[in-house]
DNA sequence: CGTGATTATTTTAAGCTTAAAACAACTCGG
DNA sequence: CCGAGTTGTTTTAAGCTTAAAATAATCACG
């Protein structure tokens, strides 16, 4: 079945150097890439249809929903996996809709922080009651045990993967 | 628990109206963000520095080198899930670069038809084996068993977000 | 045939995103 | 206390991405 399975091949010799023989693996990221994004650009259009929104504005204003004294520009970057400057891109967009606001942080001058306005608070807490049940509905033809285990192999997934990144990181 | 739980809730009520009681969803749906985002960062990374290339342009490339004949743009675009003028641009910055080619289609004078060029499919062949060890060592911490499962349970995610999409698709 | 709807692609404007460089403020060891 | 290195943010240039409108060719069907 496995072509790797029939050629001798030493104990020592490490899975980088290996022909190809991880079409599983390799098939399971197409998979689940391919899943993740049916599932964002679905999401992403209906918060523009039904809400005007774009999905990165939603998802820094989750972000600062769940910080109720708001988050220096940095903490939002690194919470969203995205580059310093979008940030300072998205957040100049939301203050200019009154969404958000910008201030300085007191202990840091080099630092600002940023928060949801109460209008922003009030709208984004409206969007995310859809949005949750837009969810539901994506992953309704899951059972209750179906979505642990994929939580649970998840949470695998994403720790092997950062192992391989820290690894990679610290050559 | 549950604020939802002490709620008088009608039987009748739909479940796209109920208060928020789909947590474990939405806790699945952005553990499964999260954890593609951090891959896909990292390839994207990866293939930068080492091979100069962007992601989009990879992802490109591996659908043409499937596909012997070559495609149309529109075919690119729905396999790809982007859209049509994104490909637009994708493949002149390619051409530009001779990875691949643009020829009209023999049967429709609208269409055009993508090919991979013999340095294209030369060039992605190489990054294509490095990409795919890439693969097998970020999801090394899985056992194959583990491997399967998600591939199952990811093919039933998309079966049910289809259906979902469908529905709101056709209202 | 001809025409109305559909399909394939490109164009446009706006916004998103990154990497890298620049800048400012902080920290800490000498 | 001061300078080197670090950290937080912004800026820049390039590329990615979308939605919507425009163009052009095909198709269906009366």
């Amino acid at each position: 079945m496995n072509d790797a399975a029939m050629l001798p091949l030493d104990a020592e010799t490490k899975v980088s150097e290996r022909p190809a023989d991880h079409e599983a693996e390799l098939r399971l990221w197409l998979r689940m890439l391919t899943c993740t994004t049916l599932i964002e650009n679905e999401i992403r259009q209906r918060l523009r249809t039904e809400f005007d929104i774009t999905l990165p504005r939603f998802d820094l204003m989750a972000q600062l929903d769940r910080a109720p004294n708001g988050m220096t520009l940095g903490e939002l970057s690194q919470r969203m996996m995205v580059s310093n400057g979008n940030v300072t891109g998205l957040v100049e967009r939301l203050v200019s809709l009154n969404l958000v606001e910008r201030k300085p942080a007191p202990n840091d001058r080099r630092a600002m922080i940023v928060t949801l306005t109460p209008d922003g608070r009030r709208t984004f807490r409206s969007l995310a009651r859809t949005h949750e049940n837009w969810v539901a509905e994506i992953f309704a033809g899951l059972e209750p045990g179906e979505v642990d285990t994929l939580m649970t192999l998840l949470a695998k997934t994403k720790g092997s993967a950062r192992k391989a990144i820290d690894a990679e990181n610290s050559k």
